[in-house]
RNA sequence: GCGCCCGUAGCUCAGUGGAUAGAGCGUUGGCCUCCGAAGCCAAAGGUCGCAGGUUCGAUUCCUGCCGGGCGCGCCA
């Protein structure tokens, strides 16, 4: 049968015709179906009869009547009541609730993909500032982001994914003084000039020491002589923002130092060691963690090809712009920002609004149908600019949709696990990833809703029992392999081809022996509802409710496995049986695979 | 101060303009001579923060209040 007449379609249509019948003036007044709470009330109900019963002035309970009796009979349709107030239920026959089982023993590992949509999706996520190690912060939003991509590419769209590579800006500046400065204390003795507001972490020592070991002491310059025409270093114990302003100095001062002790050259070389290091180890951390990326996009590069300058002289002679103090400042409340943003700063340099600003007109260049920005929390307050600075450029910012993600606190021993990115002291992904597992950490970062807080406790993540949640999902998987092993007298899994024959024969199988087990058509009738979640959960941009699906559908499978037995020696039961487990298990790997989580077949 | 997120079972959280509000953990009690007990079945546990409003119907939508979390740069 074709997926494009599921059981409820076909509810719908016999609907329609007895509407039709009992109110001709109402054949066209939209229908909804909706899946009851209790099952008791039904597969399937509609509240047609409340909403209509004002203009036809009459009850709800006698329209309902009315269109009940009008209904014709149909192979699909087991039952059809009115209840309460003026429900109307209808019980889906045995043969609707098997008939999607063949359907996806055929498609497989397809089986809820949608039809290809014309819609072209970028969606940029994590982008996070290559100046150190990913942490758990970053990773949710790598979770979220790559099971979103997953998502909206099995629903049918074309999705690219990029990453927006933050390499122009001061931050990867302090991070290439950071490193020379450990560097240099291979050679030197400096013990008291490493800035506290630079890179702490222990990974700048280690990028330092690969420094030496690849240049040997290309990059030693002795910075002693020239500290004295350095603005003073405050005091440790002083928080207040004059020290805070008169560190910030300090360090753009030794920034500046190293640039006129290196030269242009070997500055820019070493500026480059730095960078394309902490890349690679971006880039292998996501691999790792089974997230890809299909475009890295520089932020210098927006400059190099004077995108920067282009978008903001295009924003000035639209008069969108003026001077004060020096800088350039975009009039943002002229479109519902709350104040005015600078552009160019008084020293001449560009804002990271300025080149973002660019970015997004690139991405729009680009002929996205929509755009998709996946920010942290601590952005919240950015995305009314840009879409001020998107519109006042003519652009539709209504095609930009920003996720903001919602940080992770991390929970070990009840205690929740301090987190300070200063001074390098914070749980990295690695780290994570390490402790708990790609598949756990995947699963803990989806469970809830993106824009929530989420609570990650460590120690549930690891346990290997049954309150972990990632063992719920792949135990069933596992069980229904271990099912197949067993039927088919195999000790490895099948391969592909005797998989595929086995989907074939399966297919072909009578499913009327599993009319008579309530549990068994529950979970065939779940299995149903896969493709139209893949489609609810891709538009409304919500992994977590595929993870809600699953979770019932192994729940279900669980039930029924308990109370039949599958390999059962009468033949037609046990194939009909084995073909409702296969459907389940097609149903379990493909949804996993959009989650980014393994199905394995042993445990 | 302004903005965003949240308030549902002892805990962590789903959920929905509809009928008796759900899951996991925790508690209590059952189920393996038989396909994987990392599983299943059952019991107990609720003023859906409070107060108004819209509606045939509100835990859901709107307003106000109370409580919690986070964010507010000529940083990136």
């Amino acid at each position: 049968m074709e997926i494009s007449s599921p059981p409820e379609k076909i509810l719908a249509a016999l609907l329609r015709q007895a509407i039709t019948a009992a109110y001709p003036e109402e054949a066209h007044h939209p229908i909804f179906l909706e899946r009851p709470k209790d099952p008791a009330h039904g597969d399937w109900t509609t509240t047609w009869a409340f909403h209509r019963a004002r203009t036809l002035k009459q009850n709800p309970r006698t329209v309902a009547e009315s269109i009940v009796r009008e209904v014709t009979p149909h192979p699909y349709l087991h039952a059809i009541e009115v209840a309460g107030q003026g429900f109307i239920n209808l019980y889906l026959s045995p043969l609707a609730k098997t008939a999607i089982l063949p359907h996806i023993l055929e498609r497989r590992h397809r089986y809820g993909a949608g039809q290809p949509s014309s819609e072209k999706i970028l969606i940029e996520f994590v982008s996070a500032n290559p100046t150190g190690p990913l942490h758990v912060g970053h990773g949710r939003g790598a979770a979220y982001g790559a099971a979103l991509a997953q998502l909206l590419s099995f629903a049918g769209h074309t999705v690219t994914c990029e990453y927006y590579i933050n390499d122009a800006g001061r931050q990867i500046d302090i991070l290439a003084l950071s490193v020379w400065l450990r560097y240099l204390e291979h050679f030197l003795s400096l013990s008291s000039l490493f800035p506290p507001n630079a890179y702490q972490g222990d990974y700048v020592r280690l990028i330092a020491a690969e420094l030496k070991e690849r240049h040997g002491a290309l990059f030693v310059r002795d910075p002693t002589p020239h500290l004295a025409q350095l603005p003073p270093a405050p005091l440790p114990d002083r928080l207040d923002p004059d020290a805070v302003e008169q560190r910030e100095a300090r360090l753009d001062a030794l920034i500046a130092l190293a640039k006129q002790l290196l030269g242009p050259d070997h500055w820019a070389i070493l500026h480059r060691l730095v960078l394309e290091s902490q890349l690679a180890d971006l880039r292998a951390d996501l691999a790792e963690f089974g997230v890809h990326f299909d475009t890295w996009f520089s932020e210098q590069s927006l400059y190099d090809t004077g995108l920067v300058a282009r978008a903001i002289e295009q924003l000035q002679t639209a008069g969108h712009c003026y001077e004060q103090d020096g800088a350039l400042w975009f009039r943002a409340t002229a479109f519902g920002d709350e104040k005015d943003r600078v552009l160019r700063r008084a020293n001449g340099s560009f804002t990271y609004f300025a080149a973002d600003i660019a970015y997004h007109l690139n991405k729009y260049e680009r002929r996205y149908t929509h755009l998709i920005n996946i920010w942290g929390a601590d952005h919240h307050g950015y995305a009314p600019r840009l879409r001020a600075a998107l519109t006042a450029l003519g652009l539709d910012a209504n095609r930009l949709e920003i996720h903001l993600v919602q940080f992770a606190v991390l929970y070990r021993g009840g205690e929740k696990v301090p987190m300070s990115t200063r001074a390098g002291q914070y749980i990295t992904l690695r780290e994570l990833r390490q402790e708990v597992g790609n598949d756990a950490a995947r699963i803990f970062y989806l469970m809830r809703k993106s824009d929530q807080h989420l609570d990650f406790d460590l120690d549930l993540a690891k346990k290997q029992s049954a309150d972990n949640p990632v063992y719920y999902l792949q135990y069933a998987h596992a069980r229904i392999a271990s099912l197949l092993r067993e039927a088919l007298s195999l000790v490895t899994d099948p391969d592909p081809s005797q998989a595929l024959a086995l989907d074939q024969t399966l297919a072909a199988v009578d499913l009327t022996p599993l009319h008579t087990s309530p549990s068994a058509l529950t979970l065939a009738q779940h299995l149903s509802l896969f493709p139209s979640l893949i489609q609810t959960a891709a538009q409304e941009r919500a992994p977590h409710h595929l993870l809600l699906y699953l979770k019932e559908v192994a729940a279900r499978f669980h039930a029924w496995y308990n109370e039949e037995r599958i390999l059962v020696p009468d033949s037609a039961l046990r194939n009909a049986r084995l073909a409702l487990a296969r459907a389940t298990q097609h149903v379990l790997t493909n949804g996993l695979t959009i989650l980014g989580v393994s199905a394995p077949t042993r445990m």
